[in-house]
DNA sequence: TTCAACCGATTTCAAAATGCAATCAGATGA
DNA sequence: TCATCTGATTGCATTTTGAAATCGGTTGAA
């Protein structure tokens, strides 16, 4: 647990934390797969995470302040897992990773149309799902607007093949 | 060289790209520091980058598209490398990561200004950044504005230890 | 009460990536 | 001639990653 940085550069900081395969493809399926318990983050993600990496990152993320943990009280064995403000302030930056991947890289339809959406929506979107994401992970007034379902619902029209109707 | 990947999500592949500890450090040198040559990238970073590590980074940067490799007239083993497209457009990426670094790390006031600068930028700002990257690196069209001068005063005033005024 | 399924991990071991130091051959310039 | 600089490469130790099996405790249905 050595806390010594090679510098203090804003960019460097961020990848000395977030700057490996995994650890951002945990918080993806935290924050727009609402997967809260470890067998969710284990089973149900595209890249098929091990549970050796997905149990280091989970403590990882936790020492650096970007995830919470807490029983779950439907269960005395489920670990419940929340975003912090940290995490949560990623929303833009996955926004912008979403964006570049779709115009440089080889995406598949279903996987990037949340991607697109996000892009469109723009800041004021973005800024919609933190607050939504706040009531989710941290305990926040549930706001009326819900970029959530809006994200979903797009991704399976998608997935039963129609085209998805923007909501407006 | 291969070219399969863990899944067609833009952010799964954006990581499978730019996922490590070092590809973005020498985009960020390459973009911000406007070093073009091994030597440069492998001396004057504050991370002290391992020669093989750059070696590898930069084949691997230009196998994805990022970077070209040119030979400079002024010398005939030196190489010049220069940003593409593709890279240019992370622009607003390592804005944002510069934004959020600077929100929840510990970093230092001289290599933070330059992120500080390009947060209150704005897109407007990057973009102006853009063209000029284009300039330099694809020789594009010469723009009026120089953010990289902006940027470089900047930084070089809190080194000097003064007040940086801010350009409107 | 039994028991299979599920819970969040941990263990083991092989393979790949990383880090460091030394080294390379060709080009340059004094 | 020769020290210096160029973009790398090599050898080797350490660290990280990946895959599969396994762990002890919990749950819910038979």
């Amino acid at each position: 647990m050595k806390d010594e940085y090679r510098s203090g550069c804003p960019i460097n900081l961020t990848l000395e934390i977030l700057g490996d395969r995994w650890s951002l493809i945990v918080i993806r399926d935290m924050m727009f797969g609402n997967r809260r318990h470890f067998r969710e983050l284990l089973t149900h993600s595209e890249e098929r995470i091990a549970s050796n990496i997905l149990a280091d990152r989970l403590k990882r993320l936790m020492e650096k302040g970007l995830i919470t943990k807490a029983d779950d009280p439907s269960h005395k064995q489920k670990a419940l897992y929340s975003l912090t403000e940290m995490a949560i302030g990623l929303v833009p930056l996955f926004a912008h990773m979403g964006a570049w991947g779709r115009r440089h890289l080889p995406v598949s339809e279903e996987l990037s149309i949340r991607a697109e959406l996000l892009e469109y929506g723009g800041p004021a979107m973005w800024a919609a799902f933190m607050e939504e994401l706040r009531a989710i992970h941290m305990g926040g007034p549930k706001p009326d607007r819900s970029v959530f379902s809006e994200l979903q619902a797009a991704y399976e029209a998608v997935v039963a093949g129609k085209k998805a109707a923007v909501p407006a």
